[in-house]
RNA sequence: GCGCCUGUAGCUCAGAUGGAUAGAGCGUUUGCCUCCGGAGCAAAAGGUCGCAGGUUCGAAUCCUGCCAGGCGUACCA
């Protein structure tokens, strides 16, 4: 049996519903819960008696009353009391979920799925253009995205992680222009660069792409040029097109290594080039007009375009607009999908490529092997052979999240309606825009960077980081820092004098870091990144998270190492009895363990809310209360100087709970312990 | 103009489905190493939750109107 904090919370709110459907005769669905202030007050509340007092006008107390008197016997739970106007407060049976939290964290019970998990989910993510070095946005999207894949994964879901590739965008058509036009570079001196061992050649076309940005505005006829090279590279053949493609994956796998350093995988990347050669677009182009989706239109501005209507998008719930009689005759809400030239817009492209993701289309891209991790995980890439073989089954996936900034919400909802008007209702509903907002840069960034803010940022209080004019904190540079910093740091502390050491702990530090900082912010919030901040290791940071693991798995190495202890409780394989269970929880001191058991058991609930409110945040905040209640605890009772064996059994016995518990959860952040820090 | 988002402590930010006394980190001030690791712990100070109404047993949270910011609304991607 299970006693986990999902698991609970479910069975009482099946035992209240039964209980006033009994007594009162009403059926309600999801009765409202939440938590008291203090454990005092109990470990759940049951809020949805006020709620019933008004349906039922009775005092919402004297319902609850009424209830808590035939709420028990109920497993998992021990005691029901009502409080204030209404409350109707649980406490649960501490030693049984104590137990239970310890079975699941040491591995011996099932691992817990907070949802049924039917089919793929696909996450993609990262998606930066393959013309330029990667900056702290893209990394803000790599690891918010990484991080919802991990969780997702911990919930029981089975991933598919995708990063799409546009290779043949105008960015990438950008620096070509700059090779050829600007520093009249061939293919073979490209390949040079690429391959030149001294020269980081996403640099190189960082900079090469804000002097291309530049030239444009000084040379009208570069911005010919331009169109010229789009157009090749679309086509796909030549010299021009050459170059693009050696630029581009070039970068991505310079990409690939960035996102490597912070733990980042990905399963497939899917390439603009193959869609557009496999003709993706010709047959959700078919698709879309025989269902009417798009209209040709004869006459007016859109005159030679095809275009989708956006009324009603949100579905047939809004029947009663009859307001736009105006001049413009509903003409406003229309987005152009194919140009009067017969080219497909970006939006296009992607109806195509989503309908692709949940197996919608018909079609499906060849594959090819394309990088191999260190562990072993194969990443694949599209191909236009669609006879290769051995390549598992990508796409057809049931849920789709797609990890981009909220600037393009819009773009979303346009492919979200497209479904619904090809009458994909369903799979509109399980597209989830994963959005979040921008990385700008601090003033204090920004001069350190020795960029000088114009007199609206200096109002704003931040400077915009734009690719195209080559401002921003470059993700590597960036990661450089950190790790330098926490080298520096794990020197000072003389943990291991072993360089190879050093340096694995400062990697691990520095990456913990930097994944928390990101992590920490609510994705709808806008960061305005500091130097200071994010390369600070006190407070609520990642080094903190890490440091409160340490700390603990320091207490069973010392305490295998004293004879007095036996290896049983010096590293408890299985939980203390109920009943020395009962007695160390109880009481004043022991409230103080309780509190610790019942954060730890609170895991898997707050996974689950994560992933409900597409918000990582939410975990990382959790592993910031779960290491603060446990520093607490270590700096307030010493393990091993423990007297009596029983207790100090029970110590370790938390010990390890909260620590397992806490590592666990690191796991999801993406942040690894080193033994030493 | 229309649409979406944001406004909480000096600074940076949390506050799921309305719930019990609005929290944390940083910074400031002050304590704590005879003690398993001080990247730590504890305490103090710091709040008209942008403003004004409304809904109700109860509002930082929901509704309306203002104010201030951001983003979007391309035959760009």
């Amino acid at each position: 049996m299970c006693f986990l904090y999902l698991e609970i919370l479910s069975r009482v709110r099946e035992r209240f519903t039964q209980v006033v459907e009994e007594q009162f005769g009403l059926r309600i669905e999801q009765p409202a819960l939440g938590f008291p202030p203090n454990a005092d007050l109990g470990d759940a509340s049951i809020t949805a008696c006020f709620e019933l007092g008004k349906q039922l006008r009775q005092p919402p107390r004297k319902i609850a009353e009424s209830v808590a008197a035939r709420m028990l016997p109920m497993e998992g739970v021990e005691r029901v009391s009502v409080a204030g106007p209404g409350y109707l407060n649980l406490y649960l049976d501490r030693a049984a979920l104590a137990a239970s939290v310890f079975e699941t964290r040491a591995g011996h019970a099932a691992k817990v799925t907070t949802q049924a998990g039917d089919g793929k989910v696909l996450v993609e993510h990262t998606s930066i253009n393959p013309n330029k070095a990667a900056h702290v946005g893209h990394l803000r999207n790599s690891v918010l995205g990484d991080t919802f894949a991990r969780l997702l994964r911990f919930a029981g879901r089975s991933v598919e992680v995708q990063n799409y590739i546009d290779d043949t965008g105008v960015q990438v058509a950008d620096v070509v222009v700059g090779f050829v036009h600007i520093e009249g570079k061939s293919v073979d001196e490209v390949r040079a660069l690429v391959a030149d061992p001294a020269l980081r050649f996403d640099y190189y076309c960082w900079d090469l792409y804000a002097r291309v940005t530049q030239a444009y505005e000084q040379d009208p006829a570069l911005v010919a040029r331009r169109l010229d090279t789009l157009k090749a590279i679309e086509e796909g053949h030549g010299p021009v097109a050459e170059m693009g493609e050696l630029i581009s994956t070039a970068i991505v796998r310079l990409h690939l290594q960035t996102a490597l350093r912070l733990g980042i995988r990905y399963d497939l990347l899917v390439e603009e080039s193959d869609i557009l050669r496999l003709d993706f677009w010709k047959y959700a182009f078919e698709l879309l007009k025989q269902r009417g989706a798009l209209r040709f239109e004869e006459s007016g501005k859109n005159s030679g375009c095809w275009v989708m209507s956006l009324s009603g998008e949100e579905g047939p719930a809004e029947a009663g607009e009859a307001g736009d009689t105006g001049e413009e005759g509903g003409e406003r809400d229309v987005k152009i999908i194919v140009r009067s030239n017969g080219t497909v817009t970006y939006v296009g492209k992607d109806i195509a490529y989503h309908l692709w993701k949940f197996g919608l289309l018909g079609r499906d891209f060849g594959y090819e092997r394309f990088y191999t991790y260190p562990d072993g995980h194969q990443l694949w890439r599209t191909t236009t052979n669609t006879q290769a073989r051995g390549a598992p089954s990508f796409g057809g996936a049931s849920d789709a999240y797609v990890v981009i900034d909220s600037r393009q919400s819009y773009l979303q909802r346009v492919v979200a309606a497209a479904f619904r008007e090809l009458g994909y209702h369903e799979q509109a509903e399980h597209m989830h825009h994963f959005a979040y907002e921008m990385v700008n840069l601090s003033l204090s960034a920004a001069e350190a960077l020795g960029i000088a803010p114009s007199e609206s940022d200096r109002q704003r209080a931040y400077v915009e980081v734009s690719g195209r004019r080559g401002l921003g904190v470059k993700a590597d540079e960036l990661i450089d820092a950190v790790i330098e910093k926490a080298l520096a740091e794990v020197r000072d502390r003389g943990m291991t004098s072993d360089a190879s050491e050093q340096e694995a702990y400062a990697r691990m530090v520095g990456v913990a870091a930097l994944r928390y900082f990101l992590l920490k912010f609510t994705s709808r919030s806008t960061i305005a990144f500091d130097f200071k901040d994010a390369l600070a290791f006190e407070g609520e940071t990642g080094p903190y998270l890490q440091y409160s693991v340490v700390r603990a798995r320091s207490i069973f190495r010392k305490a295998e190492g004293q004879p007095a202890i036996d290896a049983e409780s010096g590293s408890p394989e299985s939980a203390p009895s109920t009943d020395a269970l009962q007695t160390f929880l109880e009481g004043a001191e022991g409230r103080e363990f309780w509190e610790l058991v019942v954060l730890a058991a609170q895991l898997e609930m707050t996974v689950r809310q994560a992933e409900a409110s597409e918000e990582p945040a939410v975990l990382a905040k959790y592993a910031f209360r779960l290491a603060q209640a446990f520093n607490n605890f270590y700096h307030h009772h010493r393990v091993l100087a423990e007297p009596d064996p029983a207790r100090r059994s029970f110590l370790l016995f938390l010990v390890r709970l909260v620590s397992e518990t806490l590592s666990a959860t690191l796991g999801l952040l993406g942040i690894e312990v080193p033994e030493h820090m």
